[in-house]
RNA sequence: GCGUAGGUGGUGGAGUGGUCAAUCACAACAGACUGUAAAUCUGUCGCCCUUAGGGCUUCGAAGGUUCAAAUCCUUCCCUACGCA
């Protein structure tokens, strides 16, 4: 089946909420839905079957930049794409035939826009992807006696950006066209177009620099995209989505998505790094100028409540690492807040990890948990990580349900009174 | 019994007259993490006072030398290894 978006249902309560089924080539994605991340074609300490049964993820997402610099995007080729090679393949419970067993499952790629900002602009100034505009202006005041501090790792110019292997200093260069012949080798279903994340520290005039450019990145990246045709592996044709930026401005937000929708992209990606307070803002100003009937997905988001708002103005789907990186370093979601499971009082917690006992880590105890990370055994980075990505996935899904059912405002005020409660 | 080397904060281990409440590592305690340069990073870690800072008690024990001792001297206790 090619690439196609269907919206199942839409909010009766939010207006741009939707619930909706992305098909592609490898099987369904149930909108919204939280896309398990796989920068290296691996959801760190965990396997594709863990992933599929035990998370219920429809969807991984790996990364441009990582797989170019290693294992080369060539390598990743000969494995006929990133999904067989990490065995992100169809078992039992995702299958609707049984000759689709086996083959691969769903899947995205970042263009690595995302790197040239993480490893250039926001090198050595701790920005990342959600700031708090006190650590904004903070930063603003130290931003000088920073400079040259660091050696950016990414320089940016109007064709492409040339930048530095983290792995061993080697220099490379991307352009979009690059970006789109990578992501051909490395074989998702659903490509991102190459653009430019900025910093929210940048100026004005240099986030509508950085929005012409991604504009013409985009165009470049399209014709690529058609160019290079159906992939070798499947013999379809692969989505590509255009990425909305536009920092927190909100014409040039809206300015953006307006360009972006006009072209004939698959669907599109909402970009940059964001303060706490403007990404639902950020979120319902583009959702409102996309076009309706072609999925968004918001890129590198995120935490509960920035998942819930995001749903709530337009989005279908998520990526992020927090659930992964948080639980290699001890902390797990509940639903009564994040917990840090290093903390003294855990060690003797008999409680299970998971509260629902449909949860494959509803078998463990938060003690035994609480002692694997002590001892620095490795599957406590497994068994905290499917707990947590399990955590968001369900979230997700639940929202899901939620809008189909007509109870999604119901839903996100009583998850965020458990969540976020003293 | 003799010889040798030692006894430092939860642990290992620096320090051998003043800048020592005592480097460092680990453990412990807490925090951070949002398209992954992350199994990472930050802070605390003798006791008391509200931070700046101040006060008090510590380096096997007891005495002593000195303006000043974890550091020097004496005695004692203990540990490891070697010799009887």
């Amino acid at each position: 089946m090619p690439f196609s978006f269907e919206i199942v249902r839409k909010s009766s309560e939010a207006p741009l909420a939707r619930a909706g089924v992305i098909h592609t080539p490898h099987g369904d994605i149930h909108t919204p839905a939280f896309i398990t991340v796989g920068t290296k074609a691996t959801v760190k300490s965990l396997t594709g079957e863990e992933v599929r049964d035990y998370v219920g993820a429809e969807a991984v997402l790996a990364n441009t930049y990582h797989l170019y610099l290693q294992p080369g995007d060539e390598i990743v080729k000969k494995h006929g794409g990133f999904a067989k090679m990490m065995g992100w393949v169809h078992g039992e419970q995702t299958v609707e035939s049984e000759q689709q067993k086996g083959s691969p499952m769903p899947t995205f790629t970042d263009s690595g826009g995302f790197q040239v900002f993480s490893l250039g602009q926001a090198l050595g100034h701790g920005v990342s992807k959600i700031a708090t505009s006190e650590e904004i202006s903070k930063r603003e005041v130290e931003e000088k006696k920073k400079e040259g501090m660091h050696e950016k790792l990414a320089t940016i110019d109007d064709d492409g950006v040339t930048f530095r292997s983290v792995i061993d200093g080697s220099e490379h260069r991307f352009t979009p066209e690059k970006s789109m012949q990578i992501q051909h080798n490395l074989g998702a279903d659903i490509f991102f177009a190459f653009d430019e994340c900025t910093s929210p520290l940048a100026p004005r005039e240099y986030q509508k620099e950085a929005i012409d450019r991604t504009h013409a990145w985009a165009k470049r990246s399209l014709d690529e995209h058609k160019r290079l045709g159906a992939s070798e592996a499947t013999g379809e044709m692969q989505a590509l989505f255009g990425v909305v930026q536009g920092g927190a401005y909100e014409d040039l937000r809206r300015e953006s998505a307006r360009t972006l929708g006009a072209m004939e992209f698959d669907g599109y990606g909402i970009g940059g790094s964001f303060t706490k307070e403007d990404m639902g803002a950020a979120v319902k100003w583009v959702c409102e100028e996309l076009p309706d009937e072609k999925p968004r997905h918001l890129l590198g988001i995120g935490e509960p409540l920035d998942i819930l708002l995001a749903v709530e103005n337009g989005i279908d789907t998520f990526d992020c690492v927090a659930p992964t990186r948080i639980a290699r370093n001890g902390a797990l979601y509940t639903p009564d807040g994040k917990i840090n499971i290093f903390n003294t009082k855990y060690a003797d917690d008999m409680s299970p990890v998971s509260e629902d006992e449909t949860w494959y880590t509803h078998r463990f105890t938060k003690s035994y948990l609480a002692h694997l990370f002590r001892a620095h055994e490795m599957t406590a980075a497994t068994i905290a990580s499917i707990h947590n990505v399990r955590f968001i996935t369900e979230l997700v899904k639940n929202a899901r349900q939620a809008i189909i059912d007509g109870t999604f405002l119901e839903f996100k005020n009583t998850f965020i009174a458990r969540y976020y409660k003293k």
